[in-house]
DNA sequence: CTCCGGCATCGACAGGGGTCAATATATATC
DNA sequence: GATATATATTGACCCCTGTCGATGCCGGAG
């Protein structure tokens, strides 16, 4: 709360928080883009998935890295990993017999700018 | 196995971003108590609502001002409303016979640092 | 007290989501 | 080819969610 501690002139947008979403209300096309990436990570389970994919040693790991964690079916996990695929938040690499996930920078800086304190460039 | 393969300086967890989820696999309790706030933000228009609410002026709107810039009826808003309040998003505050919804400064910082570079002071 | 307007709640409906067991696909090994 | 292993897909289950119309609640105006 007292980040830079100047209460008395106003903060202007409550919070110096997440430009993108306080500097202008969020159209609805942008919104619907970005929804489904939430949407993904809404879920405990995928949450850790790509918190366990995002520390592994490379920055990838496959499904028998991630299976052990939980006491869950394999195809439940493969179904949650499917749906960050598809979200765009993970890749797949199929090495042998192994698949490999690894995060898509691309759409994890979506969520941090979303999330950011400032655009900085802009 | 490329692990070892850091060809270039490299950054250690593939991106420079979302310490919480970089640094070590997320425990199932803190995911659990994350996911239902990303839940709540999975939504098109509760995206919009939080936004607005984000950037009117003073930080703070009433319902009156939400309804108008949707096409969906008012119990609908006021249920979108709803799920931002208990997921702790959103706080309300009746003045007469309006109701004023701000976002809460704790819940905001929560998803911050998710996403934040850095824990920093945490 | 009565009426009106802002907002919440209720009940119902259709669609989506998490989970599993069973099965399919693909790759490596013998 | 046959077999074993690593993932993915399918189909079914039940619960959750977004939406609406109808209704209830509450504060202000006459």
């Amino acid at each position: 709360m007292s980040i830079s501690g100047d209460d008395s002139s106003v903060t202007p947008t409550a919070l110096a928080c997440c430009a993108p979403l306080s500097r202008e209300p969020l159209g609805r096309e942008r919104a619907e883009r970005i929804a489904p990436l939430l949407k993904a990570l809404a879920d405990p389970v995928r949450l850790q998935l790509l918190s366990m994919v995002l520390s592994h040693p490379g920055g990838e790991a496959c499904v028998c890295d991630l299976l052990p964690a939980f006491e869950l079916s394999q195809p439940t996990i493969s179904h949650h990993l499917k749906v960050l695929h598809e979200a765009g938040l993970l890749e797949r690499d199929k090495r042998g017999v192994w698949v490999y996930y690894r995060t898509r920078p691309e759409a994890m800086e979506a969520l941090v700018t979303l999330f950011a304190p400032e655009t900085a460039t802009a």
